[in-house]
DNA sequence: TGGTATAACATGGTATTTTATGGGAATCAA
DNA sequence: TTGATTCCCATAAAATACCATGTTATACCA
């Protein structure tokens, strides 16, 4: 038995003309004790495709319905762009799902799918934007190590 | 039963053409207590793998999760480097792991693997490089010795 | 304490299983 | 009927589990 549900690691796989991918062997384990199937939109904020397992939008939803935030009414418009695009994919028998073609375009996903995994939840890149995105990033944690030195430390 | 569940002590063991490593026996005995794998990552601020059981993670998912919001960018960035980067770890019966490519090559790990225990998780060097940090902890709590003996007398 | 028997461990090699992925058949919709 | 979507099968490659052996550490007994 499972105790954990972490999207973890880094893998790429190939997309054919059909626009099916393999999702990861190890999403999927996570995925089966759970459910049979994942939840998928466009990020909001990068060109990639977001996914997670529908119980963490259930979660969303209860917060926002929960949240006296001054923000709040910033974040429910948020959590309605989200929803009104999420969609349900299932995979097939050798754990297949199909991508439409609007979460392709909209990362910019031509040949190869890189699946970042981001703990409860994890997004879909193009190789070329992953690339670009994870340097980003690793530059910006160089400016803050201090801090997460203090984190990492724990 | 098992009363603690600290990494301790410092092993060196051989990697072989197919990256695989035993995880040494002491390690072993405390995973098996509560799982039966670790996950390891590349550390964030030294040349070395980091190994720790997902509960770790998870604690660091929801706290994470608590400590900012849903649309930050700050959880964005972080989710996508730790967990990103993380990955799942099995050992065969004979108790050996086999370490990617990526983590061998960002420890600089050829021949022999050093585990460094340090409490909740532990730590993977080459051997060179961790004479080069272990002379270099040494030194620094030399100089600070006084500042201990200070906090001794209190 | 010293010597020997026993068990545990690390490590090399091999066999088996999973997994990704291409192609094609079946199903459904227009 | 035609186009598209879903399902199923086949295969190659890669990941993983298993077996065997030498070595080291541990326990036992004199």
């Amino acid at each position: 038995m499972r105790k954990s549900f972490l999207f973890l690691d880094t893998i790429t796989n190939k997309v054919d003309a059909k626009g099916r991918v393999s999702l990861p062997s190890d999403y999927r384990a996570i995925v089966k004790e759970l459910s049979t199937e994942i939840v998928c939109y466009r990020s909001l904020t990068a060109p990639c495709i977001e996914g997670c397992l529908e119980e963490l939008l259930e979660k969303l939803a209860t917060d926002i319905e929960n949240s006296t935030d001054f923000f709040s009414e910033t974040q429910d418009d948020l959590t309605n762009l989200i929803f009104g695009d999420a969609k349900r994919f299932t995979f097939d028998s050798t754990g297949r799902i199909v991508l439409t073609e609007k979460l392709l375009k909209h990362a910019e996903i031509k040949e190869n799918a890189v699946f970042v995994g981001k703990g409860r939840k994890f997004q879909i890149w193009s190789e070329e934007n992953w690339l670009k995105e994870e340097a980003r990033i690793r530059e910006k944690i160089k400016l803050s190590r201090p801090t997460l030195k203090t984190k990492e430390g724990e």
